[in-house]
DNA sequence: CCTATAGTTCGATTATATTCGAACAACAGA
DNA sequence: TCTGTTGTTCGAATATAATCGAACTATAGG
């Protein structure tokens, strides 16, 4: 498979894009997506968890049509697909993202030894 | 108990809010409490469901902060807490409910015979 | 080629949600 | 006080999701 497939934004849903974003993990790495404001690849979030469930969040917020993913080499580059988002669900995004700004999300920090 | 203990507006989390509208059934219902504008009993919402069912959603939107139950008789009056989730996390709601007039939930239609 | 790297897929386990009938509680009206 | 109405609670079945190790794929670089 030389690149992965997404859905259109004709064929993402509300409730495709609710779901996603009701799990935490996948709330914070749309969040630090958006932070971020470039691609990242998917190691570069430790969420201090397997890259097979890392890989599991990607695939459903890639269903959900939140994220797209480049292959490049051996990595994989993550964007939010918040401006198709956008035109189709105005302020949906927008308004999480800025509710997230305030959270902490300190359950993903690697405790300290 | 006379009438229904709510979350204040401060204990409420976007993850509950998120999760709660994650689910179909759910948006529906506060779509429709939206739409209305007014209080609702449960049983106005004819989502062809048990009312066990039923009151099961109503607990879980309670929870998440949404909507706000008051006991007037033998109904249940609801209410969406819109003021205060707007002013906790402006956009959400709003944006959330803009984006589902457009949906039609013929799911929840009764089937003709 | 060989090896390391970045992610995916598979499969199994565990956890969490939904669903709904039945029993229950609170209340209104006769 | 009896009866119907409205909704909650309980408990069990079913469905869906999250988690993660292990095996696998594709690619880059020597």
């Amino acid at each position: 498979m030389r690149q992965i497939k997404h859905p259109t934004i004709e064929q993402v849903e509300l409730t495709d894009i609710m779901y996603a974003l009701a799990d935490p993990t996948r709330l914070e790495i749309v969040a630090r997506l958006a932070k971020a404001g470039r691609k990242m690849t998917c190691g570069e979030f430790d969420l201090n968890r397997p890259k097979s469930s890392m890989s599991h969040h990607f695939k459903i917020l890639r269903s959900a049509g939140l994220v797209e993913t480049v292959i490049d080499g051996t990595e994989h580059m993550n964007s939010l697909r918040i401006e198709e988002i956008e035109r189709k669900y105005p302020g949906v995004l927008q308004s999480v993202l800025k509710a997230t700004t305030a959270i902490d999300f300190d359950i993903f920090r690697q405790p300290p030894r």
